[in-house]
RNA sequence: GCCCGGGUGGCGAAAUUGGUAUACGCACAGCACUUAAAAUGCUGCGGAGCAAUCCAUGCCGGUUCGAGUCCGGCCCCGGGCACCA
């Protein structure tokens, strides 16, 4: 008898697979197929950690099943190979991250190559290499092409420690999630991708998909779906009646903004004059005056908005008339502040300077609207009006530069101005006894009053200031300042405050609130802080306290009243439902049905909020795959070509992190932009998200080696979707977000076949984290840190794959015990010996073959379940009755190990060849159980007394009632508790239990 | 604070629709084999008790002939989100 001896069996078997690549999948769109995935690994230095063996041995059991099961099985594995790592280690050691991550890879190779995994290595793919990367950069292009890709000047979270930008997914608690150190705000200039255009599919069809419901619910969260309502809040200001529109030099009643801006203040039921001014191509400034004092009527509530030249003609009426506002639109500077230097048609117009004395006598508010694209009039002429005017400046983007656009809605705010709030809770609008602008609202410079500017402007910048940590710890108090401005309430027109205060975000709804502090928490916190009045606008009904405001205790009905009581003067929050008061013609109503109609009263709309924010890209380092793009000597961007793609790293990089993209030193970088594109052009410096590489691996394993195209559509029919998908839940939100946005965009682009569906993944598991033997993670710090080398060498791959499977349910956390191990390396010296006790042509007990089908028909139900643990645990059983045999018939030891060889695909292996079994066990069919022999003919039952076990019988399965009864009444012990005692009620469940129920 | 998981022997855990709680494995103990040890095999193994029996699935209560499983309340552990209007 030769012994069990892995260390020479199971490089045995790996090479011969290896060398025929026996589990490359066939592109044959015949077959049934199955894709079965795992969640390719970074290579890191530390290499394989025993985290990795665990999913990748359950996929290996699922594909290996399948196979037999005749499914063609899509195995792959591949490398996610962009990362920091690498070149951190680069900036230390000087190795260059392209060697550091390929050695890494050779060892990860050979790792997984020990376990003995059913991959198709013909199929591996290497993010990181020139072949793949131009897949990566020309999907990119795509996006960019269908504007689902774009770069804009944003608040962004910067990990000082790393020195580049991560996107939202990647801050954990306002720190780094790779780093751990905080992050800090900053504003630049970045690409995105437009995920949040697909926050509503993304959030949909997580119903149809067979995913776990924790990784569904975080998702569900992350998306953030709200429904409430706009609603516009009027700037409380002197009263106003009449708009005057002047327009400027070259300009007319009819040119740009000035028709759409006059409907929309009629609509508003204000009366609107266009004045016809004279020689508008060379204005005479006085001429222009006295043409609109005839054409126009003018009073404390007229206002006057004057576009670029116009600003000057309303400036100079406001000298001499009392006028309630007065906004200049790009207007350019004067002879007054610029030393005579004024462009030649100013000053040739304006013939004596502005008494800005006069005019801030005259208007009660000077307003002035900049655009920060104007290449007609510079942006810093606008500081300077704002500076002599001492008026707020506003600057903003313009639709067309200079304002010259059909529409401006910068103009209609500055001219009526308006803060848009959004709120999931309209029916308590009543309750709206302030309003609070996140710091980095943009009407906050044009609202503030001249008393208030310094207050806030110095709370901006303290905002500025903090880390998100800082900002974000929900135990500080609340902070704010007053900006000196009022706003309407539309429902009640009472006159309300405008606060700034940074615990509404600039980032989420319209950046704006209306406060209801005496049904939200938060604006209660900040009314009770700064004294704000707290009107209750909705009566709670009791039953509702009950539930929310009280836990059930004895003294229950005091309590209800104070709390009553508490709410209704303001002194107590309630966040729940019930009838409104304090609301006007609504009181009275429930709160529910009132909710639409009040929003529908105050010209409020419905409208739905996301919390997922656009997908930051951009990363300001070496080791990634380029952004395809190029930058004119304008500054203009355009995508690089096709042809010139892939667009490869330079290798001539200092890694060193200066904030700056690595790249951008490269001098063959530079060099090449200009040879390929002309003097003074430059490619984007920075890399993309790793994240966008492994958003389509999946896609590219259905067609590797194509040079023409990122994956054929007639391979991704044949594979996708991925149908089982398996890895970490650490990727909840990052990984597994991108990849469903990126497929769904890509099937949107025509790049993926409609046949494959729009999710990307429809089942999914996660692996539960193993443990260190003190139950603590594993971490080298720590030394509890297993290696799988070890284990292989020590035990084999069979016993450290079927140890991974047999330590606890698949998806829960669980901890590596050195003791227990032992067990599956025992059982499989077991299952090793049993074939000295293999005869052909003996016929066992019905009892052997009875526990075989038992054991098939567990097993197979257990694989498709996840629960590979009672799997095994049943195999155990049988194996444990089959050594109690004398002799054990080949047939049974043929389907016993047929189903054991996805677990322990070597032993197995091995032991069909030695016992000269036909052909290949890999190509067996899974064996089908007789449903015939898994069934119990007699059963143990238990009788019970009053429900209380006290014998157990045994007797046929199909007993009848009577029969069960008479077999109970045998037992002695059955007997002396029904001693003197009436029976009242018999039950039976056949083969389950007999119950006695006495009086 | 909100949303998910989870609490069962000395340990990892099982119990699929309410029906013999603790399967399977580890550890431990005894025995056999051996000069001896290892390996292997056999037996025992929730607690209390001589036994009959009683008590045990985080805690309290409920429904039921019968609850680890269902319902209500609470405690603890793990994970996620976190001033999201």
């Amino acid at each position: 008898m030769n012994e069990y001896n892995p260390q020479e069996i199971e490089p045995k078997w790996q090479k011969q697979w290896r060398k025929r690549n026996q589990f490359a999948a066939a592109d044959d769109a015949k077959m049934k197929k199955f894709y079965c995935l795992d969640m390719f690994p970074y290579p890191s230095a530390a290499g394989l950690h025993v985290g990795h063996p665990e999913g990748y041995t359950a996929t290996d059991i699922i594909s290996r099943y399948k196979r037999m099961r005749g499914f063609e099985v899509l195995h792959p594995m591949g490398w996610d190979a962009f990362g920091l790592p690498a070149e951190n280690f680069a900036i230390k050691t000087g190795v260059d991250p392209n060697t550091s991550t390929h050695n890494n890879i050779e060892n990860f190779r050979r790792q997984i190559q020990s376990l003995g995994l059913s991959y198709d290595w013909s199929r591996e793919v290497d993010t990181s290499t020139p072949a793949y990367y131009k897949w990566t950069q020309w999907l990119f292009l795509q996006f960019y092409e269908h504007g689902l890709a774009y770069r804009k000047k944003a608040k962004v979270n910067w990990c000082e420690h790393d020195q580049t930008v991560l996107a939202n997914e990647q801050v954990v608690n306002g720190a780094c999630e790779r780093c751990k150190n905080p992050v800090v705000q900053r504003d630049l200039e970045q690409w995105f991708f437009k995920i949040t255009d697909y926050a509503q599919q993304l959030l949909e069809d997580l119903d149809a998909v067979d995913w776990p419901e924790p990784i569904k619910a975080m998702q569900r969260n992350w998306i953030g779906r709200s429904e409430g309502a706009e609603i516009d809040f009027v700037l409380a200001q002197p009263p106003v009646k009449r708009f005057i529109l002047i327009h400027g030099k070259g300009g007319s009643p009819m040119s740009n903004f000035l028709p759409w801006l006059q409907s929309e203040l009629t609509k508003r039921g204000y009366e609107v004059q266009v004045p016809v001014l004279p020689n508008t191509e060379a204005p005479d400034l006085e001429e222009q005056v006295q043409a609109v004092l005839q054409q126009c009527t003018l009073d404390e509530q007229t206002v006057l908005v004057g576009h670029s030249f116009g600003g000057l003609v309303a400036l100079r009426i406001a000298e001499t008339k009392k006028l309630a506002s007065v906004i200049l639109v790009s207007t350019p500077a004067t002879a007054n502040f610029l030393d005579g230097k004024a462009r030649p048609t100013v000053a040739k117009a304006v013939q004596y300077p502005f008494s800005f004395v006069h005019i801030r006598n005259n208007v009660s508010r000077l307003h002035v609207l900049f655009d920060s694209g104007d290449y007609v009039v510079p942006e810093s002429d606008g500081q300077l009006w704002a500076d002599r005017l001492q008026a707020p400046y506003t600057l903003v983007q313009a639709q067309t530069p200079h304002f010259s656009g059909v529409q401006e809605p910068s103009v209609l705010q500055a001219a009526v101005p308006m803060i848009t709030v959004f709120t999931t809770r309209p029916d308590t609008l009543y309750g709206a006894t302030y309003m609070v602008l996140a710091p980095e609202h943009p009407l906050v410079s044009q609202i503030t009053s001249a008393q208030q500017r310094l207050a806030v402007e110095e709370y901006i910048a303290a905002t500025k200031k903090k880390t998100d940590l800082q900002r974000t710890d929900l135990n500080k108090e609340k902070s704010g300042v007053f900006t000196g401005a009022h706003a309407v309430n539309p429902s009640s027109g009472r006159r309300i405050p405008i606060w700034i205060a940074d615990y509404v975000l600039g980032t989420y709804g319209t950046g704006a609130i209306m406060a209801v502090p005496a049904h939200d928490e938060r604006d209660f916190e900040f009314a009770k802080k700064f004294d704000l009045p707290i009107v209750c606008v909705i009566e709670p009904d009791t039953l509702t306290i009950q539930s929310t405001a009280l836990p059930g205790t004895a003294q229950f009905d005091v309590d209800e009243q104070k709390v009553l009581k508490d709410i209704l003067v303001g002194k107590s929050v309630y966040a729940g439902g019930g009838n409104l008061i304090n609301s006007g013609e609504f009181d009275g109503e429930d709160s529910e049905e009132a909710k639409w109609k009040i929003c529908e009263k105050v010209g409020g709309r419905k409208k739905i909020t996301y919390r997922l924010r656009d997908w930051l890209i951009s990363r300001q380092r070496y080791w990634g795959a380029p952004i395809p793009m190029v930058y004119d000597p304008e500054g203009n961007i355009h995508p690089v070509r096709e042809e010139h793609l892939p667009l490869l790293l330079p290798n001539d990089v200092d890694f060193r992190p200066t904030g700056d993209s690595p790249i951008a030193r490269s001098v063959e970088w530079k060099e090449r932009a200009e040879k390929l594109y002309g003097n003074g052009w430059r490619f984007e410096n920075d890399t993309m998200d790793g994240f966008a590489c492994s958003s389509w691996y999946f896609l590219r394993f259905c067609d590797p080696k194509n040079t023409e195209m990122f994956a054929a559509p007639e391979k991704l029919k044949q594979w996708m979707p991925v149908d089982m998908y398996v890895g970490g839940a650490e990727h909840a939100v990052l990984h597994l977000l991108y990849a469903r946005f990126f497929h769904k965009a890509l099937q949107d682009f025509g790049l993926i076949p409609a046949e494959v569906g729009r999710e990307p993944f429809g089942a999914l598991r996660n692996q539960g984290m193993i443990l260190g033997p003190d139950h603590q993670k594993m971490s080298k710090s720590r030394g509890n840190v297993i290696n799988p080398d070890d284990v292989v060498n020590e035990y084999g791959a069979d016993t450290l794959r079927m140890y991974e499977m047999f330590m606890g349910p698949f998806e829960e956390m669980k901890p590596w015990s050195t003791e227990s191990i032992k067990g599956i390396r025992r059982f499989l010296d077991r299952v090793w010996r049993l074939k000295e006790k293999v005869q052909k042509d003996v016929t066992e007990e019905k009892a052997t073959v009875s526990e075989l089908h038992r054991t098939i028909k567990k097993v197979t139900e257990d694989i498709d379940r996840f629960d590979f643990n009672t799997a095994i645990s049943q195999m155990m059983i049988a194996l444990n009755l089959f050594e109690k045999q004398p002799v054990i018939s080949q047939s049974v030891f043929e389907l016993f190990i047929t189903i054991l060889s996805p677990f322990a695909p070597h032993i197995t292996a091995e032991l069909w060849e030695q016992c000269n079994f036909e052909g290949e066990i890999a190509q067996q069919p899974w064996p089908e159980y007789d449903e015939e022999l898994v069934k119990e003919t007699t059963v143990n039952m238990a009788v019970q007394i009053n429900g209380k076990m006290r014998d157990t019988i045994t007797l046929a399965v199909d007993s009848s009632e009577n029969q069960a009864r008479d077999a109970a009444m045998q037992s002695e012990k059955v007997q002396k508790h029904i001693e003197g005692k009436s029976v009242v009620k018999v039950i039976y469940i056949p083969g389950k239990i007999l119950n006695i129920v006495l009086k």
